[in-house]
RNA sequence: GGAGAGAUGGCAGAGCGGUUGAAUGCGGCGGUCUUGAAAACCGCUGAACCCUCACGGGUUCCGUGGGUUCGAAUCCCACUCUCUCCUCCA
């Protein structure tokens, strides 16, 4: 959600922010009339407010009331007759007020674009910030994980969609247990570095979902029982970030730092045809998801280095990768500068998306109301929100299969996975 | 799923329908005292929004949404959530 104090101090800033994502700025101009619209409302009705309470406390401190209210009734109704017409047009042209025209424009309008992010219009135009190891040059053909995993009988996708149709697997023996490897890998990881691991629920309320702004984004791509009410998280960004909507900190709780293994369950409507076969795309992955709320001073710093925390796991298994930072055309609805994290995949021959890291600013925090304050009597701010992967664990397993595989079908497993995996390579059952 | 109890400020806990944004205690902040600290004492101590250069003024908020009333934390209705008991279950 926008700031309607910022779109009033600076709207060329909203303007900008809005031509650098590829959209119309003329709703800023919309803003501001409604804005005005709505603050003359509100101080006519709260003169009218404010004489009819004069009124009311005249009544209590007659010495004969009722003959007081008998007298001042005429007054009062009159009043009371202009209040419910102002009141009524005060609301309908409120920010707060669910469906009104404001409202609808500061939270519709997607977050604002932070100077560092690059132009450009699409995906086409990221940045790639850095590139991390050498792709192996490979003596034979390199395999898609697909064939690599149902040669060693480790991914089922056939039985996966007897089970439940298109975009599901089947992880079997060393597969499954790779696949717990890596979760218990990332977790460790993030717990050495500061994150606090959480367990969150993996359905929420609606509420919840819109308060990180997922239900814009998602919408059509989320599961979900409208019935009782609850959605299936995408992501467990959703969790984390909503944890500590309403809540006030004190500088000293700040920063927060979250790390949780959840599964994410996503339709993929958009994207039909796309990436069919594999892990790349399923209705339901897991992933170790990264969240930190922080001081708005320091939420840069922090995306740097939420992003080498993510990158820090790739190193550490080896894998080559690459970092892009997206421009402001490719940004998503709540993010003022995002990373992605591209891994390797010698089967395509190309990077791949393996984590996304991105700095909220405050967009997410004003929706969830999540505030802190600096000093014991400061006024109240809200906080900057961060989220990452780190990592993904269905694609940084199909990863490992395409990087570490061998000509005869098995697949060495890398060293800093041995101790979870229990074994050091994985080859094909008799 | 059935029965009951409850929801008030950072926490605990009062609150006859009338100057109650809310007693009291704790906590927190500032001060006095002290070499320092503690104790004691004094003062301050919720939020959002609007008007104002400012001083200041105003509106709203006691789970949420309605209603009664000149006036509601207090009365009425609905909903949500929490707790206890039963049922069920992993």
């Amino acid at each position: 959600m926008l700031d309607i104090t910022l779109c009033r101090r600076d709207p060329d800033r909203i303007r900008r922010s809005a031509i650098r994502r590829g959209s119309d700025p003329s709703f800023v101009d919309e803003i501001l009339r409604l804005d005005e619209r709505h603050r003359l409302a509100l101080t006519d009705l709260e003169t009218k407010k404010a004489e009819k309470n004069r009124l009311s406390a005249e009544i209590a401190k007659a010495s004969d009331r009722a003959a007081a209210a008998a007298s001042l009734r005429p007054q009062i109704a009159a009043l009371d007759g202009e209040i419910a017409s102002l009141d009524a047009l005060a609301k309908s042209l409120a920010p707060d007020t669910p469906d009104s025209p404001l409202r609808e424009l500061l939270v519709q309008s997607p977050n604002v674009v932070d100077e560092s992010t690059p132009d450009g219009a699409d995906a086409s135009a990221n940045v790639v910030v850095r590139t991390w190891g050498t792709p192996r040059t490979f003596p034979f053909v390199a395999r898609p994980h697909w064939e690599i995993g149902e040669k060693l009988g480790i991914l089922d996708f056939e039985r996966a969609a007897k089970l439940s149709g298109s975009r599901f697997a089947v992880l079997r023996g060393l597969g499954a247990r790779l696949s717990r490897a890596l979760a218990q890998f990332f977790l460790d990881r993030a717990a050495a570095r500061g994150y606090v691991e959480i367990a969150p629920p993996y359905l929420v309320t609606q509420q919840t979902m819109w308060r990180t702004g997922q239900l814009t984004k998602f919408s059509d791509a989320m599961f979900a029982d409208l019935e009782a009410g609850l959605y299936l998280i995408p992501t467990a960004e959703v969790p984390l970030t909503a944890l500590h909507g309403d809540e006030i900190f004190d500088a000293t709780a700040l920063p927060i730092r979250y790390a949780a293994y959840s599964p994410c369950f996503r339709k993929e409507a958009g994207a039909a045809g796309k990436d069919t076969r594999g892990l790349i795309r399923q209705h339901q992955f897991e992933k170790v998801e990264l969240v930190r709320i922080e001081r708005p001073e320091d939420s840069f710093a922090a995306l740097e280095a939420m992003t080498a925390d993510a990158a820090a796991l790739l190193e550490e298994l080896g894998l080559p990768y690459r970092v892009l930072s997206l421009c402001a055309g490719d940004l998503s609805f709540n993010s003022a500068k995002t990373y992605d994290l591209e891994v390797w995949l010698p089967s395509s021959n190309e990077y791949r998306e393996i984590s996304s890291c991105s700095n909220c600013t405050d967009f997410q925090a004003r929706r969830a109301q999540i505030r802190w304050r600096r000093e014991p009597k400061a006024k109240l701010e809200l906080v900057h929100t961060l989220n990452g992967s780190g990592l993904a664990v269905g694609r940084t397993l199909l990863a490992v299969l395409e990087n570490y595989q061998q000509e005869d079908g098995s697949v060495v497993v890398p060293e800093a996975l041995r101790p979870y995996v229990g074994a050091d390579r994985i080859a094909a059952a008799e």
